[in-house]
DNA sequence: CCATCCCAAACGGACGTTCACTTGTCCACG
DNA sequence: CGTGGACAAGTGAACGTCCGTTTGGGATGG
């Protein structure tokens, strides 16, 4: 329904991207090196070697490619935390999992991960209101997540379930901001080693 | 040397805010609000009741509002955590504390703190090495304190310094996201419950 | 021959900034 | 007391430029 065409290649074939995907990718790098507002369509164009007003022939306007980069970045999120809601597994290994995969998608995606956090704000009401909404399933999944671990025993009794979620949502949305895809560290390690210093703590056993 | 002229009023007059300190103020308010790029100069000019030429009576550019913005958000880090490095407290009371002050800078100014963290990159190249050197001081400050952890055994032996010191931030400067200054949290109270999970892990103590 | 892709030029409008000019206020001076 | 100049603050129009988008036409290839 939205594609007026169906690429008329094969699907074995890889290397080939529609122009169109082409430009969303191009909008990512840009519209999260620059920006939403300091990235011109004419920038964007050039980098694609081509003039301004040739996008059009591919995409219906500027907002156009906002909203579908915030929404795959969206449903990317989903993707992956959904399946999560009914794992039979306790608590802090669903934690441990939920923060994996949730750097993971940031970690894959830094570039519309980046336009996801920073320009939203800056969608048309409607696609505004959406990712509104959006944020507020998962700041419930991660809450649910909490409250079952305490109801579990498996979390100490006297947390706060919403500070405690915007605790994990800290460390793992943070994420886009330093981490660099071709480093030593892969998405698991930050999540084992988050998920090891917020489930244990960082202080020392006790001796004795 | 930056005022050309004092202002002539008594010092002891609270209430009376120079004209460019009211522009400095509203322009945080529309920076944080739709970004800095999507706020014209006319958009500010008239919330303050003028026309967007004479705001150029008092400063001398829109970049110079930013570069003020962002340069006043550093200072007060700065101010908050700089007479921490030699406090002889123990790391985890230090750590407390930092976290404490740090979130209060944020929540005290909840505006600054997001064009500081939003529209630092839209700064010309001078201003804007200036900042990501600033970042790298923030970093090695919490780096240093966890080093500082380490050694003393207050805290796991086992800790990776760069990525503890990258949760520690993560937690602090994500509260620009979702605190909001009327509602029922105190900063003292987030950086409580934030210092008590992150030393105290979220895990139940074993029973015996 | 038609569809696809792109170019080149143009559209109206918004942008940051400048500028000559008016206004209000205060103080020095006769 | 009256006047005039200095000065700060704001007006409103204009500047050149860039913006997102539209349009008509040219090239290419099944």
């Amino acid at each position: 329904m939205t594609d007026p065409a169906a690429p008329p290649e094969s699907a074995a074939e890889a290397p080939a991207k529609t122009r169109r995907e082409q430009i969303y990718d191009v909008a990512s790098r840009l519209f999260s090196e620059r920006g939403y507002h300091a990235t011109s369509m004419r920038d964007l164009a050039g980098e694609l070697g081509m003039q301004g007003g040739s996008l059009y022939a591919h995409i219906s306007g500027k907002e156009d490619l906002l909203i579908e980069i915030v929404n795959r970045a969206a449903r990317q999120f989903d993707a992956a935390l959904f399946t999560l809601r009914d794992d039979p597994r306790p608590a802090d290994h669903k934690l441990r999992e939920a923060m994996y995969r949730h750097i993971r998608v940031v970690a894959d995606n830094m570039e519309s991960a980046t336009v996801f956090f920073h320009e939203w704000k800056h969608l048309s009401p409607a696609a505004y209101a959406r990712v509104t909404a959006w944020r507020d399933t998962i700041d419930t999944f991660y809450r649910e997540l909490v409250r079952q671990g305490i109801d579990e025993g498996v979390f100490r009794q006297d947390l706060d379930v919403k500070m405690t979620a915007n605790l994990i949502l800290s460390a793992v949305n943070w994420t886009y901001t330093w981490y660099r895809p071709g480093g030593t560290l892969t998405p698991r390690d930050v999540a084992e080693g988050y998920a090891d210093m917020l489930l244990g703590g960082l202080r020392a056993p006790e001796e004795g």
